[in-house]
DNA sequence: TCACAAGATGTGAGCGGTTGCAATACAAAA
DNA sequence: TTTTGTATTGCAACCGCTCACATCTTGTGA
């Protein structure tokens, strides 16, 4: 078995009190026999035991993060920033995917009743606003990302959906574009509803006419962007610029429009959301969305909670528009059968 | 406070041991007593105490993966499968990004010595070979990904680098291909020195020259392929196929062939390994690593030695070719600047 | 009717720390 | 010298749960 404090107190002739004192590095403690004590945990290579020590600080210096079980390129980053805050403060991070056949919320459920993390992190999508708002009952600290908070009482972080869109429909104008339509996430979805929002705000901007019909709903997926484009095709609608509310649905746009015979910029000049890798090798443009800063941001509330601090309502970020070739005049873009 | 085992007790009129019993689905309980303790359990929604549990127990249900800072397209598929195992059997899974200013070992053995995860998973190159020594000092289970295990009491988790990389190679030379080149990656890096060793024996199979002069090392990075490339150019080395050791180099090096206005798949077919989403996109041909599979067979090595059976020393899983556009004759790839 | 086995439950000692409070020692102030 | 204070250290309870063992019921066969 490992060595415990009981060990190291008698081998130095003093009780665990003292030893514990030592590694806490309590004031209590005379210098010399604080000296003798590291010597023998160093030599008896001694390390606290982590949870002995978290059953009595009722801490586990642990966040939990919930992701969608679909792997995407922005999870990662958000990941990447929430360890890079929380290990600075001697946190960890736990994943848990949800979804698929797994019950979601009941997971979750679990690891908050059972004490087993000091706050969790629950990133867009993942849970419904229903499961928030029943996980809060367990009074854990929880921080939304990229999902407007269903509860005062839980800040989130959020990202300038609207501005984005507004600069990147914004951007379409400047080119020249007049003739625009919108392919929008499903009805409900929080991005969704402000990314189309700005798309309007946009166009009644620049005078331009809002037309509800020139918005077309689907999935955010390339196929969903795909069948909108066929749809909007089919239905003879012109347009000469086409805003997707994701990178996904843009690129599925792309390869519809190619399909149909139409070429980008060119014909039609296509803004995405996200920033996706892939946005920067095909050249697409888009509206950057500062991924890690979310998870950092979330886990600076996440600590906030947990050490009783009052946080702010919520964060929320900036968002950058990036152009490439598929809204720059002039330039090609190709897309690759594969 | 929460609700404790002698809450729940008290209510009941029974022991806390009776009640730990019952949470235990002990036999040893009366199925009258087993009914109304199970009743008042879910009237005062208890659920025992993660820690307290963990403390007797001596075991968190916790695995840590270890990971390089570096956001790459590969790792989320490793965690994903790692928690869909993990979370079968009751377990989460810590992530834990070393790298950068972090010192690299320091915050594994922590983790280790704190007995804060009952195992750790390291995936490639995260630690060097002498950290994995020094690490499994502590007596902790642990397993290797994608990196040859230094020793062999810690079993590790491979892929056929070497398969992969012979019907990569064989697949250029069934194309006509007769002048390949091959960018590897560093010197010592066991994918990179694998890959290779599949390159050669390729040729030799097909009774073409080995020639070390036509092995280009450089990082595994867009930019590494880029200038592998140029050197190769540079040289006046003529060749009509190119195997780059993986799918960021391949992207590389076909963005400077095509600046050095070699068409592909035309003037040289490229073939990558990885098989990372960008791949597919860019119509990248390549090797695909089964990397979700990898995180799920990491994580049944990792139950196995905590419950303190014998592994297999390793597990080497096999990997696909995947023939896209860059080298199929006749199809067009394009890069797209920027 | 009594001894004994089996079944059901309680007791108490950990697991490895933390921490309030008491105890001791030693020095300075009265 | 006695009192008071301060710096150190030990004691023991507690965190919430598990588990070996003791205890108490009951039921059964002789």
């Amino acid at each position: 078995m490992a060595v415990t404090l009981e060990d190291v107190g008698r081998q130095c002739g003093v009780s665990r009190s003292t030893v514990s004192r030592v590694i806490n590095d309590s004031p209590l403690v005379n210098q010399r026999t604080k000296d003798m004590v590291l010597k023998v945990i160093k030599e008896m290579r001694y390390s606290p035991n982590f949870i002995a020590r978290s059953l009595t600080k009722n801490r586990t210096e642990t966040l939990a993060v919930t992701l969608p079980d679909i792997v995407g390129g922005v999870f990662p980053e958000i990941i990447a920033g929430m360890d890079e805050v929380a290990s600075r403060h001697g946190y960890h991070v736990l994943v848990v995917f949800l979804g698929g056949a797994r019950p979601h919320s009941a997971t979750v459920e679990k690891l908050i009743r059972n004490r087993r993390v000091d706050a969790v992190v629950t990133v867009a999508s993942t849970l419904s606003d229903q499961q928030v708002v029943a996980l809060s009952e367990w009074n854990m600290p929880m921080v939304c990302v990229a999902q407007k908070s269903p509860l005062a009482i839980i800040p989130s972080v959020l990202f300038d959906n609207m501005g984005g869109a507004i600069s990147a429909t914004s951007h379409l104008i400047a080119q020249g574009r007049r003739h625009l339509i919108h392919l929008r996430g499903a009805q409900g979805n929080y991005d969704a509803d402000e990314r189309c929002r700005g798309f309007r705000v946009a166009l009644e901007q620049a005078g331009l006419p809002v037309d509800a019909s020139r918005e077309f709903a689907g999935e955010f997926s390339r196929d969903g962007g795909a069948r909108a484009v066929s749809r909007a095709l089919e239905q003879g609608i012109e347009f000469d610029g086409l805003f997707a509310a994701n990178d996904e649905m843009a690129i599925g746009a792309m390869e519809a429009l190619i399909r149909h015979g139409k070429s980008v910029p060119q014909d039609v000049a296509v803004v995405g959301f996200d920033d996706v890798d892939l946005a920067h090798f095909i050249g697409l443009s888009t509206v950057k969305v500062p991924h890690r800063e979310l998870g950092r941001a979330a886990t600076r509330f996440a600590l906030d909670l947990i050490e009783g601090k009052t946080v702010s309502e919520s964060e929320v970020l900036s968002t950058e528009f990036i152009q490439r070739a598929s809204s720059t005049p002039g330039r090609q873009l190709n897309l690759l059968q594969s």
